[in-house]
DNA sequence: CGAGCGATGTCAGCGAGCCGTCAGCCGCGC
DNA sequence: GCGCGGCTGACGGCTCGCTGACATCGCTCG
């Protein structure tokens, strides 16, 4: 799952990208406006987590950008301590939630989580579908209430196809999200996931649509 | 379970409300001194959130003139990061534990559960997982009724772990929370301390989530 | 002041698990 | 029946985390 971070101070983006990673998204960091706008509007993130002060266009005027343009990604914005007045612009102009600076990044990933799942149309942390159960916070996925062990990867791959579920996802995709775009594998290695992932899971979670890729049936979005 | 939030913050007080009605409390919010007061002086609550910094009637006030009248209900305290001088003051007044602002809502939820079990009469916060008990008012550690000696450091690193059981805590977030993210190492110190307090606790306690950090089995708390 | 001890960071080695690659097979669609 | 896309089992390189050993530091006691 990609995250885009447009931060300008290096120390911030730093730890983000850090916490981020660790948390299992995948970062994506820029430290300037055009660049921002740039890879929000051709990208396709899970969220964004948006500076206000970005060098050579404004946080705002991006935010604007996006939304005018039809864009629906999540929006994180950072804004410094006590400065309502940018809080509520943010949220008029299309933000989805706000997190004053400095901020511990444990709730900064509770708010991430939050308006990723909102985006996604689910309303908690937990997901059940059949007998599979993935539960965010813990990241841990359960069959008939048995904990499953998942690797890295197999969790992001499950937790990335369960999130788009009643959707068809196509390796392509998979492979941008999961490894992002930077280092895309061009071997069958998403396969051989998918393989590992079912033998754990079950073979009914994941269905193959031949040609098109793979879908988790669910809710029909 | 009734809880009052004092708290004149909107945006803050409404994360409260969502958070506390989803750990199963019943959030009763008031963003005014007077309120606060006269709904604690009246209505029977399991605990109390209140702020200091709210209009028309000082927090500190409302906190004395409860106890002066009698009322034993715990109440937690938010602070303003850093200042010693007015959590102090509050606890004189009263106030049976207190949380700085910014604070992560599982914390709050931890320290809610804690002051809430105090006041019920139940031995201190005590918290039991499986053969290990940890007291957090005493700082020890026992395993099958037999205290056990930690250091320090690797009783900070159990007690941080039981705090967030139920959760996937990384190596760094376990870094930062243990040393303070000024001196952050970047050795396995922290797999060594992990080591010791298996060793002394038992290999059960802390489960090891390769790739992604170690998670305490218990209640998502 | 020096010896001793406990606490803690560092290091190297090791074993397990992860994961990309490949080759061969399967099965769907034509 | 053929071809191609997808599946699977095997393998090996590699990373991660665990462990025992050692160095260092601070404290205490003689």
């Amino acid at each position: 799952m990609r995250v885009l971070v447009a931060e300008d101070d290096r120390r911030i983006a730093a730890d983000l990208a850090r916490g981020l990673t660790e948390a299992g998204y995948i970062a994506e960091c820029v430290a300037d406006g055009e660049d921002a706008w740039f890879r929000g509007d051709t990208e396709d993130y899970a969220a964004i987590i948006l500076d206000l002060g970005l060098p050579r266009l404004d946080g705002l005027t991006i935010l604007k950008r996006w939304r005018e343009g039809g864009r629906r990604t999540p929006v994180l914005i950072l804004t410094a301590r006590g400065s309502w007045a940018e809080r509520v612009d943010g949220i008029d102009a299309g933000a989805d939630d706000y997190l004053p600076k400095p901020f511990q990044m444990e709730e900064l990933l509770a708010r991430l989580r939050s308006i990723v799942r909102r985006s996604a149309g689910h309303a908690s942390s937990v997901v059940s579908i059949g007998d599979v159960t993935l539960d965010e916070r813990q990241m841990q996925v359960s069959v008939r209430g048995q904990p499953v062990p998942l690797s890295p990867l197999e969790y992001r791959l499950a937790s990335y196809l369960v999130l788009h579920r009643g959707r068809v996802v196509s390796q392509f995709e998979l492979n941008e999200n999961i490894y992002g775009q930077d280092d895309a594998h061009d071997s069958n290695a998403i396969e051989v996931l998918i393989g590992r992932v079912r033998k754990k899971l079950g073979p009914d979670l994941i269905e193959t649509r031949r040609g098109f890729g793979y879908i988790v049936p669910g809710d029909g979005a």
